[in-house]
DNA sequence: AGCAGGTGTTTTACTCGTGAACTATTTTCG
DNA sequence: CGAAAATAGTTCACGAGTAAAACACCTGCT
């Protein structure tokens, strides 16, 4: 998270839009830095500092069905690229979907090969590579999953109404594209 | 990122266009999951996968300012909430702030005491408590970071446009709300 | 052929965060 | 008062992720 993470403490956040009714801790975290820094253009941190703190909750909530089921996120992202492509996938093209390291994936499958969720088998023509796919169980575990998963980010996002997630989905495609498309060339 | 990740972006809700402009990553992923669960309503996934995957991108790129300064972003975060405050905090004050585990805390305080950022005194009349102040070193590394990351971030986040940014700093604080209302009822 | 260099994957050594004890103090209340 | 419960903070053992080295294999050049 970044310095717009953290509720404040006491201090007198003023909302920086007119009709932020309501706010939230990151409005406050910004109110509080105002008062301190006035100069400082605090603007990015409202978007910034949101998308840290919803994907921070959203994260430990989002855990809860997946909890049940005992897998980890990363282990259901995994298991999830497998079971979206349709195909065996090589560990290389796992860290590729899943934007974890290579020793990362590599545990994760030798505990989901112990677990009976995933099998290898070796290339035949080159020996280095590895392909890798879903046994029944673990294609039955996604697709049992995948539906409470869905179900319940529906409810979370209920509050928004549909044009607002539209909207949403939409500005946040934007940013995205945005930031795969440069984040990669900027030398920060 | 979820495995949910969701439809085009269009704001119509409508599966993955095959001649979609521009992909995120995430409208790419969302589409393959409509092709094996054509069933399923994957809306959820363009909003939770979207903001999942900025806040990886983001994280990646602004540790960039921070590690120049040699400091983590949670060990950022613990010093910007000494410094949006403006007054001594106690560890316990600052789990909250930082949201992060006690445990986590009191490791910091460490590092960041012998690095001299911090100072540490205890309370004269509860003597468990511990209260954590800034060093003038500490406020002033504070101060040169801060706009550094402003700074990257807006360049970051300009191809949104400012009408953008406000609809989406406004979505998000709308988003927010609801997940810090709601999440911590909700079991899931 | 043979070897330099590239690629796919795993191993190693390490960092960091966490939950669950644990210590030390204060508060509650019989 | 004094024992039990509550609270602040730290310590411990562990799990998970990473970067870099190691390993195994392939490819291209001469």
């Amino acid at each position: 998270m970044t310095a717009t993470n953290g509720r404040p403490v006491d201090g007198a956040a003023r909302p920086t839009a007119p009709g932020a009714a309501r706010h939230d801790t990151v409005a406050a975290v910004v109110g509080q830095w105002q008062a301190v820094h006035p100069d400082l253009d605090t603007g990015p941190m409202e978007i910034i500092g949101r998308i840290n703190r919803c994907a921070a909750l959203l994260q430990q909530a989002e855990d809860a069905p997946l909890r049940r089921a005992g897998l980890s996120r990363p282990e259901f992202d995994l298991l999830g690229a497998l079971r979206r492509t349709g195909h065996e996938l090589t560990p290389s093209e796992l860290t590729r979907e899943t934007f974890s390291s290579g020793a990362a994936v590599t545990k994760r499958l030798k505990l989901l090969t112990e677990r009976g969720l995933v099998e290898r088998r070796g290339d035949t023509r080159d020996r280095r590579v590895a392909h890798v796919r879903l046994t029944d169980a673990g294609r039955d575990l996604v697709d049992a999953i995948l539906p409470e998963q869905l179900a319940y980010e529906t409810t979370v996002l209920a509050g928004l109404g549909t044009p607002g997630q539209g909207e949403l989905a939409s500005l946040l495609g934007e940013l995205l594209v945005q930031l795969e498309g440069r984040l990669g060339m900027l030398r920060v």
